[in-house]
DNA sequence: TACGTTTCAGAACGATAGGTGATTAATTCG
DNA sequence: CGAATTAATCACCTATCGTTCTGAAACGTA
């Protein structure tokens, strides 16, 4: 009963993602909130306790569609190489990339409020743990050599994986060789070299979809 | 003539870089900047000419100390694998660090004024092009492989620097294996494996330094 | 000492920040 | 229909934003 929303939750956490993502947090306010979201701003005060609790709301979903695209390809069991390797060939810059909402976030670190800031640091933690679950595995198979432990493996991959949504800010243009570069990447630890996957069916990169 | 001005320029500057990379252009308020410079408002907008002329002549300054590690290392002649190895052998992350200003910048792509922003951009080029002139004598002296062209090297190299600027925000624990990391980062490409250099010449991090 | 010049300290500016209250509109249920 | 309930509207609040102005303080020079 009563006076029914005329709001769709998710897209106006959708609309707040996007613009969080492009200004961050100090730099998007809560006048161009309203604007976007089309939630006036008592509502959204009601709805998400004021601009903190919209923004982690905001990153929380993103950071929850990353999770699920992290699960379908690092999160496959068994755990190995082609885990690693699926995940990195699916990378790819869509044309208005702003970069990684969630590296972009860590940059503000001490401007968030720090049970947001919390979640972004846990989220970085999870995924070298991804990565190092996956390299263990094939070190274990022989997929991938020896001479370093896992834990240094998946920090290589972790600090490729952050280190390629920072040098795709600058657009489209990147994805001109990165198949290339992806190879690089993934062969360069030894990784037995079978050429891109090309995966037709393999999903696009959450970096396209958020 | 007239009454002497009782700050130090240098030093005013350092102070509102330090602020601008902890908290980002938009997360720096006036007021902070005056309290932490010292730098009373007149002054200040006498000086730089506001907010965003203070935030410009940080970021050029922190590109210019940032540049002149660069030259020590990438730039030496003759270009070669021992620059790129002699840059990454000297990463280290100091204890209270808030990431690499200039990535931090990359995130706030949107809020900065597009003259600032350009520079910011440029110097993510002229970083790979570093990479890229070595790589490619590296692969003329035969000390890199030339299964991948020189490119898609200096991008690998790129990617790997930044990356790790932001992997290292989590701070002094990643200081833990670091050296087989950077290590594994090198020798991956297929350089001859020279085990690190632990140069006690070799000059510190700029990271370490600004 | 008096004057021109430059910096300093701080009040004050209009604009806008994030956050609320009082009122009106839309719905359910009796 | 009318009472109860919930959301939307919008004017309004205080604090603070980036910026500017005013007048006193500290110099060199005459």
């Amino acid at each position: 009963m009563g006076r029914p929303r005329s709001y769709d939750r998710n897209e106006v956490i959708a609309r707040a993602t996007a613009l969080f993502w492009k200004k961050g947090y100090a730099g998007a306010h809560l006048q161009e909130l309203v604007e976007v979201t089309g939630l006036n701003r008592f509502s959204l005060y009601k709805e998400f306790g004021g601009k903190d609790g919209l923004f982690q709301t905001a990153i929380e979903s993103y950071l929850n569609e990353a999770d699920d695209y992290y699960r379908q390809t690092l999160g496959r069991k068994p755990y190995g190489l082609a885990n690693i390797t699926a995940y990195f060939r699916s990378i790819r810059f869509p044309a208005q990339y702003d970069g990684c909402f969630f590296v972009n976030s860590l940059a503000e670190r001490h401007v968030l409020e720090s049970a947001t800031y919390k979640l972004v640091q846990k989220f970085a933690a999870y995924v070298e743990d991804l990565y190092f679950k996956n390299a263990q595995a094939a070190q274990k198979s022989g997929e991938l050599p020896t001479r370093y432990d896992a834990r240094t493996l998946a920090r290589y991959f972790t600090v490729n994986d952050f280190g390629l949504a920072v040098f795709g800010i600058n657009g489209p243009p990147r994805n001109r060789g990165l198949p290339e570069l992806l190879d690089l990447i993934l062969s360069a630890i030894g990784a037995t070299g079978e050429t891109a996957a090309s995966g037709s069916d393999a999903p696009q990169s959450w970096r396209t979809l958020v």
